[in-house]
DNA sequence: CCAAGACATGACGTTAACGTCAAGGTCAGA
DNA sequence: TCTGACCTTGACGTTAACGTCATGTCTTGG
């Protein structure tokens, strides 16, 4: 492992800072810190597969961007709000990741139709898939409200 | 611990069928199988003091019934549609016991009206307390909701 | 250039909510 | 009465999602 030569062939390496889009990368601990979870949960979420920061310092310490917060606090929602687990959480950022990637290839046409309509109809349906068990929740969640306004209700007439 | 004896000083102990209901009691097994969950479960449970089967065979063997079986539906749904952990639904189960006993003793005037005052405002309080958090779970589903129906309408409309 | 944080990568520890196995008791039916 | 299915308690195992070191590296202000 030679540390590479800061500077050098630069061809590829990831900008520091695309001069007109000023993004703010963050360390980890910063990162952590903004999207309240604790640094271990970074490291382990890119071990799962579920992050990866957009960018290392040549030294290798990653850096965080806004979208890679904005990603985290995805992964919390769904696991927080859906109660999934972070493999079934890998699938739907998978898919919302395809998604994007169809979106992009659709505008630039670098796939063929019958791909891109094959791709599309798959992410669909993943996407419904997870609105059934969301609205699933939904309903629930309101059964449960209207039960406990009638308990809540119940407690109040006795006083 | 001396095996209690069968049929000695009865006057306490819970009959077995109050004649008028035919309260129908299961095994484990079957309690399990009808809830659900595992045995393992319903003895975790009972363990945390969540459960307590309504009776036990003279040889110790537990014996559920309906309203346990209900009870142990609550457990899952506080389990898995809010979130909570064992401990915590403890406390929502206390106090709903609580709530419970409040009921009978204002019917027979057991307590004294101050005290089933207190107990009434603390119950309460505890119940909108939980409003509040399910209120919010709600609301941030229902956007959730809404989000994902705008990335369907998106995606729907790229085919 | 150099010290003080901040960070990297293992590797082992922890907690909740059970799963599983062992060594026996209990019960209902033939 | 006796067997086979069901059940008991106790103890140790498991998995997910991290927490917590230990040890060495990176970065940055003075």
């Amino acid at each position: 492992m030679s540390t590479p030569a800061r500077g050098g062939t630069a061809a590829l390496a990831p900008r520091d800072q695309p001069p007109g889009s000023r993004e703010r990368l963050f360390g980890i601990g910063v990162a952590a810190a903004r999207a309240g979870v604790s640094e271990r949960a970074l490291r382990y979420y890119q071990q799962l597969g579920l992050i990866t920061p957009s960018g290392r310092t040549p030294g290798g310490l990653r850096r965080y961007s806004q979208d890679d917060l904005a990603r985290v606090a995805r992964i919390r929602q769904l696991q927080t709000l859906l109660g999934l687990n972070l493999d079934e959480i890998a699938v739907v950022l998978r898919n919302e990741d395809r998604l994007a990637e169809i979106r992009l290839a659709y505008h630039r046409q670098l796939t063929s139709d019958a791909d891109r309509r094959e791709l599309l109809r798959e992410s669909l349906t993943l996407q419904q898939d997870l609105r059934v068990t969301v609205e699933a929740k939904r309903s629930a969640i309101e059964g449960f409200l209207a039960d406990l306004d009638a308990r809540i209700a119940r407690t109040r007439s006795l006083l």
